[in-house]
DNA sequence: CGTATTTGATTGCAATTGCAACTATAATGC
DNA sequence: GCATTATAGTTGCAATTGCAATCAAATACG
């Protein structure tokens, strides 16, 4: 089989997989009383700043979202009181979000049940070399079209 | 490193990729005038079934969708006259979504947009043991969520 | 400087999704 | 057979997403 059709259905396979996956972590975080993973994402995102804040468009990049749909996460999660908006001083259009103490409790509490839910529907089945080879692989992939769409590809 | 963060940095890159790359190529098919991936999905979910049909519940398990999505995705092609519905004879209850003339016409069109899409995105950046690796543990993974979710889990 | 362009973020509105009923038929168990 | 439970599919409604338009501030440039 050739180099094309080997990806080709990898890419299939890829799409399913993530279609299941995500189902299934979204049932267990559900079913646990917590809020869907695009939360954790944002909150995580925010936890790894240095400085427990980010812009929006930056935030935007890292959990991949439009704009506009940050926006409204930030809304959600503000209205929870896990994250506060902070008006930039420098640049004056600008704004910050920023995780609150109660924002990083409930990541902290969403994490074990997430975790568990990796390792059991991914990580289980998956040698080391597996996965580090599907990370290394799924990172070229990311890096060049991140590289790409910076000018409307 | 162990196994099991290899495996959770790889559900991390697994996310990452997925959206970024998803967006990249519904923008190309958008961008050419075309119909997002899932209507591409379901077409040729139809077309690789012998009697270019299927049962409604089968086709959610193929697409992985919902039934009440599926329902209204399938209202949209019908709508765009590209898939009709049938009545099953033998359960009553039931109905088949049959692929039209027009719905493989588009599928035909789509494809090589997608397929390039594809190559260029994904396939290029990948060898062909790469791909199969991937193509593989991911298989391992959707096996098993599929083997699971059969009840409740 | 003063105008034109770009960037950051939000908003309105339509389309899509998710969830909990709901209807109809089929299968099961007594 | 008849009541009970399960399966197939759809629908109502609220929540989320996607897209284009908008507003404000920053940057570029003649």
């Amino acid at each position: 089989m050739a180099q094309q059709d080997s990806a080709r259905h990898a890419w299939a396979i890829f799409l399913t997989a993530h279609a299941v996956l995500v189902d299934a972590v979204e049932a267990r975080l559900a079913k646990a009383g917590l809020p869907p993973l695009a939360w954790y994402d944002l909150l995580w995102a925010l936890e790894r700043a240095g400085d427990d804040r980010r812009r929006m468009h930056e935030l935007a990049d890292l959990v991949v979202l439009s704009r506009s749909n940050l926006t409204r996460l930030v809304d959600r999660l503000e209205k929870a009181r896990l994250v506060r908006r902070v008006r930039s001083e420098d640049d004056r259009r600008g704004a910050y979000a920023e995780i609150t103490v109660e924002g990083r409790k409930l990541r902290r509490k969403m994490w074990p049940v997430y975790a568990v839910a990796i390792d059991e529907l991914f990580g289980v089945h998956l040698t080391k070399s597996e996965a580090e080879s599907v990370g290394r692989a799924l990172r070229k992939v990311v890096a060049a079209a991140r590289g790409e769409n910076v000018d409307a590809e």
